[in-house]
DNA sequence: CTAAAAAAATGATGTATGTCATCTTTCTAT
DNA sequence: ATAGAAAGATGACATACATCATTTTTTTAG
């Protein structure tokens, strides 16, 4: 597991590129070209410091299952999700994942920990396969102390998360799983569309904060009432409307 | 409801003086004598700094069980505590408080909602008589954009918190009432010490995440285990290594 | 294409915790 | 000091959900 984080971290660019030869669905991206880039952090920068963001990052390949950081070590670089899903969670005493959030396409990850300056409270890996570019903590330091539209971005980024999360607690005090559940298949929804939702049974149930059994039993209710249709692994909402009556107002 | 929030946030230097001479707990508090100041994120202002604090703020006497702030309306300003404990809470579909925070001395309230732009996803009560200082908004942000060490101080805060809530997802979602109860109570014990903790049995629930009845049931549980000690509504932990184990590794 | 592994599904069973109802103690205001 | 209100405490009961065990289906790898 720590082997491949270094791996992956350290990669340079003839590593890059040795990838880039291997792996098929591995490909350089610049961030002037990248379509994940127009709703993120980085959508107000012009074409100069997109060079600079190029310059500075590398672009990686990512397969399926594949870890980005783990809980308790050192962050020495920041990920920006160019292509794919990743999931972030803790891991309970027993070692049970609660999934924290879904991050996809555009989203850049792991600058929490970056910027409180202690180790990750949380694990990152990938869903599926990913294009994923790194970008090292002093260029990224950098950028935020020079850079005040990207600054002023990643501080509402982390006041609004801190919002969702405050919600997300009182959902998990006060809330059934049954309404859990509908609450995460319309977030799941936004993330996926305009895909369907595609998640194991068990990291569904490490979202909504259940048992996997629990949780496949209610995805069945949830059919048998006509609000999602399932399709082998993936999760077809039908019902957006009734879904959100059964989630609640929240 | 309102009304009281408006008139709070309103009130300028005249209201002020006439609040002091009502109330006698009121005291106006200089920045640079703020005793909770020390370890605030306005620690590290000069003087000249502090003196521009003290002329844009003003300074308020709470009583017992006063809202600062009401989820669903807009930040016009941030409270900085000096004196007493607030709670920081949502209500769920049915009304149910889910308190996310108590805050301490020296701890500025309200900021999340501000820089995100958002209106407030949190309420905010007093728990006891308080003294609070008030910074409007435009005084706040200007702050913010002029001092780097504040700014910076103020991302590694809402980063620590967003690391510090997904914790507490995950200890909801997977931990017993039992494990909970003592990881607040230890918690909680920080906050008031070298106080005993101070709160209702329904306000300790709703910190938990649990019943009323519940949370009083294992209260008497871990008195007869020898964990704490029950002085009417105070509690005083007396083996916070137990409390510990109990709570599991976290 | 097939065997093995992983994921999904189903049933049986136990229990932690919520709910409701009642009673007692403590606090608050006059 | 006293009455009324709020908070605290206790019991009886119901149930949502976790756990464990087993079977079926789907995916993966050789």
């Amino acid at each position: 597991m720590s082997s491949f984080y270094k791996t992956s971290i350290n990669c340079n660019f003839m590593l890059e590129t040795l990838d880039c030869m291997l792996e098929k669905s591995h490909k350089y991206v610049s961030c002037a070209s990248c379509s994940a880039r127009k709703d993120s952090l980085f959508s107000n920068h012009c074409d100069h410091e997109l060079d600079e963001l190029d310059e500075s990052k590398s672009c990686n390949y990512y397969k399926k299952n594949q870890p980005l950081f783990i809980e308790g070590s050192f962050p020495r670089g920041v990920f920006c999700l160019n292509g794919g899903k990743v999931k972030v969670f803790t891991r309970g005493d027993e070692g049970k994942e609660q999934i924290i959030h879904i991050a996809k396409e555009g989203e850049i990850i792991g600058f929490r920990a970056m910027l409180s300056g202690e180790p990750y409270k949380v694990s990152a890996s990938t869903l599926e396969e990913c294009n994923i570019c790194y970008i090292g903590k002093e260029d990224f330091l950098n950028m935020i102390e020079t850079n005040s539209v990207l600054r002023n971005g990643i501080m509402k980024e982390l006041s609004k998360e801190l919002g969702e999360r405050a919600v997300f607690i009182t959902n998990m005090a006060q809330k059934s799983v049954r309404e859990r559940l509908a609450f995460a298949l319309l977030i799941l929804n936004d993330v996926y569309k305009p895909e369907q939702i595609n998640l194991t049974r068990e990291d569904l149930a490490n979202f909504v904060g259940t048992a996997t059994e629990t949780l496949i039993r209610l995805l069945k209710d949830f059919k048998e009432e006509g609000v999602i249709e399932i399709h082998t692994r993936k999760l077809e909402i039908v019902d957006a409307n009734k879904l959100e009556r059964i989630a609640g107002t929240r």
